[in-house]
DNA sequence: GATGAATGAGTCTTCATTCAT
DNA sequence: AATGAATGAAGACTCATTCAT
């Protein structure tokens, strides 16, 4: 019987929509509570009678940012059994990212800047969210080269193409350029050829 | 009268000290300008009188912490002639950056966070700034590698140590642990020696 | 599901419960409609359709205590034939009172003073507790004296005694200290015997 | 050159004028910052670089009212030389103030019934402040007597005397009548001549 | 060059109350 | 009778900036 232009029945999950929108673009210090509950709709106590502050809406919207990220992340790679298409798989997920109007980077990491107490529980978030991000590329991407090395090299690898993965992230957002994502796929590619040929064992 | 060691005589000085500390541990947004004087001890206007604005003086900062960072960064591979030297020149930069209480990562990639307009003039100074370290990598570091491959080549091996180099920094950040530093550093050492040995190619 | 000892079965009575609390520990203003409903588990809305309003609430609170507070110095005063030891006893009961953790006085001036306008219904029933406790000390405790002195003389001496007795309250909750009673009961012990003694006529 | 309808050309001042009013009429919690700034004619953020919050302006005008309030007391009390005259000077100050519109009893004892943590810097102003004025009884009041008894009979005297003040005005406020502060001086009267005469050694 | 005072617009959050179910 | 959701108005306080001296 609702039908609003921003088209979400819920209160809860226009806010969210919304903090997820300006949050991302204009980063969680130069968004307020005012622009958030006028773009979602919402009067001022009502968001508060569904998030208790600002930071918990944060954290609300990584949750569920988290949760997408990864269901698409395992999607993507699970369409692939080469372990060399599922590394590629990865990097084209932020190809497409990376083209959207206003790309920004990776919301994680920009939040976990913001918030400067490495205590606080948004960088918990963070943290747990890019430790999942490690998991997957150990459980998901790469699991197939386990079994050919000691763990501890296996361990070298998924750190390698985690951490140029992670790299590749932030250069494009500074350089609004794609090269970094290449220059870290070809890399992750090659380091891949050098680990399986046991070259660095 | 007052005579502590970090009393820089000249306002400005003091001030952009303070903006130093501030900005870089707390961030820009969650830095008032209130804060700023009452640190360096001007007076709200006099701070005006020596920056325009707020922003005027994050940048200001910044082209200070550029200089400062590009001299140290160069001395320190200079001391060194082997290319595998001054690769690790870089990284031990960072290892005692992150022992310091409060690490908070690269103050250019945090405050290119809080300034989501790319076309801002601060994210120009970080672009610069990268570029800069990109170019020390290229003519500093790996130099001694140039003619030993073609142009392309060797860009692409310039690209990967860089990013490698940077996805630590924001892991480390982010983990505020060791690791990613040594696996990149390690990461980094073979890959020198995989294109020096051709393989590359 | 919920059988702790302090839970009342019906929410009007929990709500006043919690109400009591609240207002008399942290004053009328600082205790909101929120803290009230949670402290005594019904729904805000539940809270309306039992009092119609904060006012209200406060209202059924006081009219509560004025019950109970008279019940409990009638009895306390009809345990002795002496009229010295029925004004002792009156001021015993706030040296019980006096030594739980965060006395606060006297709940009823204390509420009077959170409502500016003489004219709220609030002031009245204060003023009615207040005039009910006189005519308490009139009729119950120094009635022994009455037909020994003229009516204005009496009046008199009542007047006298219950102000010392109010005084001495507001003094205990300043100072949060013994002395105020003390001195109040050994000044009234001496006013009694000196218009027992014709001095005063 | 400055001629505003407050008549008051420094801004903090016109705040505390403002502010004396309001927190004395209305109450502490029942005045908004709003009303004050705009009562006194300055703007919110200007109220700020004048006073740090709400509570400190209270603290500010608590000690602006506690030295007026002491000098008064002792202008007019230093105009007698006889004790007895001197105690009903006190007793008339309050006359007079009772009979203003919109009485409301001590501000200071209305503000102590608002912050509830004894330990709040603002208790423990009132707390000095009517030790103060139980000093002044002692010193500038009733000194005449104090060679005349033992210095605990002095005390007890004292106390009482004050006691029966602060009671006085209570009632007054409570009931908006005069009979409490005439039993009051009548009652103190008494006690001064039995004191006097020796009946209570 | 330096400064204390002033400011409008904004911050996040809470208020007591009402409505639809 | 009971409730989860919604709200306009107000709460105290801070923002970066400007002005008169």
């Amino acid at each position: 019987m609702t039908h609003n232009p921003s088209s979400l029945s819920r209160p809860s999950e226009r806010i969210i929509e919304a903090a997820s929108r300006l949050f991302f673009r204009q980063g969680y210090c130069s968004t307020g509570i005012n622009q958030i509950i006028s773009e979602s709709g919402v009067a001022k106590a009502s968001f508060y009678t569904h998030f208790p502050s600002k930071e918990a809406l944060a954290m609300a919207w990584l949750r569920q940012r988290e949760e997408r990220w990864i269901e698409q992340l395992t999607e993507r790679i699970s369409q692939h059994q080469l372990t060399e298409k599922r590394v590629s798989a990865m990097y084209t997920m932020w190809y497409d990212q990376i083209r959207e109007e206003g790309y920004r980077g990776c919301g994680f990491i920009n939040m976990a800047g913001e918030f400067s107490d490495e205590k606080s529980p948004v960088r918990a978030l963070v943290r747990d969210h890019k430790e999942r991000v490690r998991q997957v590329v150990a459980n998901n991407v790469l699991n197939e080269y386990r079994p050919m090395m000691e763990p501890e090299v296996f361990d070298e690898l998924v750190n390698t193409i985690y951490s140029l993965f992670d790299g590749a992230i932030i250069q494009a957002q500074n350089f609004m350029q794609d090269w970094p994502i290449d220059s870290a796929m070809k890399t992750s590619m090659k380091t891949l050829s050098h680990y399986r040929s046991g070259a660095v064992l």
